[in-house]
DNA sequence: GCAAATTTGTTCGTATGTATT
DNA sequence: CAATACATACGAACAAATTTG
């Protein structure tokens, strides 16, 4: 057998999808109707079925039947500020907190987020290699869940080189929102300006914390932005490490380098085809 | 029945890789032999494998067993150049040309790509969107696969609006090289510079040729990162669209603001957890 | 509100095919 | 070639969720 059955009863409903004829949010034939359709076991049918939801194509409902997925429409997260000039790079731009607020609410949606969560850790993993500790040294470590219009959308952790606590940053390990931003908070307390920062963005499944949150599926079939932003002061030292996780499903990332147009939430759409 | 027996034994499993008590690169007992030890059928045995296959924790070769997946160490992609400058703005920078080579070459790997291919279509969809086409426009669509040390790293299409042809820049749509980019031979030719530019990215499952060109199992489990980058002129109209994709569980994007350190590739590592 | 019908989810058994050792 | 291990395919039964009557 060349194209197993299953893939042959797949390839065809996936063109009929793709083709429009079957419509989005519209509803498959029953797994009854497929098995005689295509002769196949019911088995095969659902072997089928599994395939196409692992495309991301359908989903299930049990007591109801099949559907072609809708489309999501994206939420645009800045990398940066919009645009970056030299002047905001002065004023030590880069803090989250009011970077999150402004920009949800430029999209005309409300922000929202709990108070967060605060411990202090040894250092271990990218926050230790980030932050570039070593030996037995110790991070506060600041959590944080995000929604949008209520709907969860981040769940950030911010790392902290514990020394900074020790030089006079105590609200650090408060449990508190800061609601001027930490990284305005350092920089009025110690001194510490902001002078850059990188920024990684990387895709993986999520895991059972971040399924739960997001109320992905569990079985990691949508994956996660995760990012991380090491900021550095003036010495170049790192000042904190900013893990990130969003939803890959219903975010993307923007950031606008010179001089553009005012941008205007974008609709993907089909690309016209990369292949 | 509380949770199915399948996803017992997967997690089950599951918390053995995560433990490490099953070893990266390791291979699991065969379906026979977790049959008896869970008391569960072959079925059974088969729909926990494939709960870890997409949970991306295990990969199965027929002939030879079921392995725990090893790690793989990204490439990274800068999304701007490393730092941006206002005098390399000046210089209208943001040609794809120069700044692939150069930076896979800086990653110590050898860059390679093949002569594009060149069609011209009606303007639809993200291109027709992105480049400000109305009615019956056209499009000049050059696609480049790019090789990194031979293996395949992304699929790149540039979209132009057929009206820079009929201005004078016709190497467009010859299906040629530009070794010196694009948006440098925009500006010589027609004086156009490209002042800044909108980058957006987002993630999505590979469609059938993407699977192929990347090597990704075929089942849509791996996405794939789809950056678009709009380039505007110094009056601000969209000079062009490119689409970029890229495997996601082999590439990484860094971007830099501000004063940093000399960028090391990185290691990805345990997060430490943002859950 | 309840019962029946419909639809998908889980589990077992079995047989045969294909890839690798 | 034989043994091993995963892949495909069929049939059957019961469970759980949802809609319908």
């Amino acid at each position: 057998m060349a194209t197993p059955k299953y893939r042959v009863i797949a390839n065809d409903l996936r063109s009929k999808i793709e083709s429009g004829e079957l419509e989005r949010g519209g509803q498959l034939p029953t797994e009854g109707v497929l098995q005689k359709k295509y002769a196949a076991s019911r088995n095969t049918v659902r072997d089928a079925m599994k395939w196409l939801i692992n495309l991301g194509l359908v989903q299930t409902r049990p007591g109801q039947g099949t559907f072609v997925v809708e489309e999501i429409s994206p939420f645009s997260t800045a990398l940066t500020g919009i645009p970056v000039l030299p002047e905001e790079l002065e004023a030590g731009l880069g803090g989250e907190r009011d970077a999150y607020a402004a920009e949800v609410s430029a999209q005309g949606r409300d922000p929202d987020q709990q108070d967060p969560t605060v411990e202090i850790q040894k250092a271990i993993g990218v926050a230790a290699q980030e932050l570039q500790l070593v030996g037995e040294s110790f991070v506060v470590v600041r959590h944080q869940r995000r929604y949008i219009d209520g709907a969860p959308y981040s769940l950030q952790t911010t790392f902290y080189p514990m020394h900074l606590v020790e030089e006079g940053a105590t609200a650090l390990i408060q449990a508190q929102d800061m609601p001027s931003g930490a990284v305005r908070y350092l920089e009025e307390k110690l001194g510490l300006k902001q002078a850059g920062w990188i920024d990684r963005i990387t895709v993986r499944p999520p895991d059972q914390n971040e399924a739960e949150f997001f109320g992905l599926a569990e079985d990691g079939r949508i994956a996660v932005f995760e990012t991380f932003r090491t900021g550095y002061d003036d010495a170049l030292r790192p000042l904190r490490l900013t893990v990130t996780v969003y939803a890959s499903d219903r975010n993307q990332f923007i950031q606008t380098v010179g001089r553009v147009p005012p941008i205007q939430t974008p609709d993907p759409g089909p690309s016209g085809g990369a292949g």
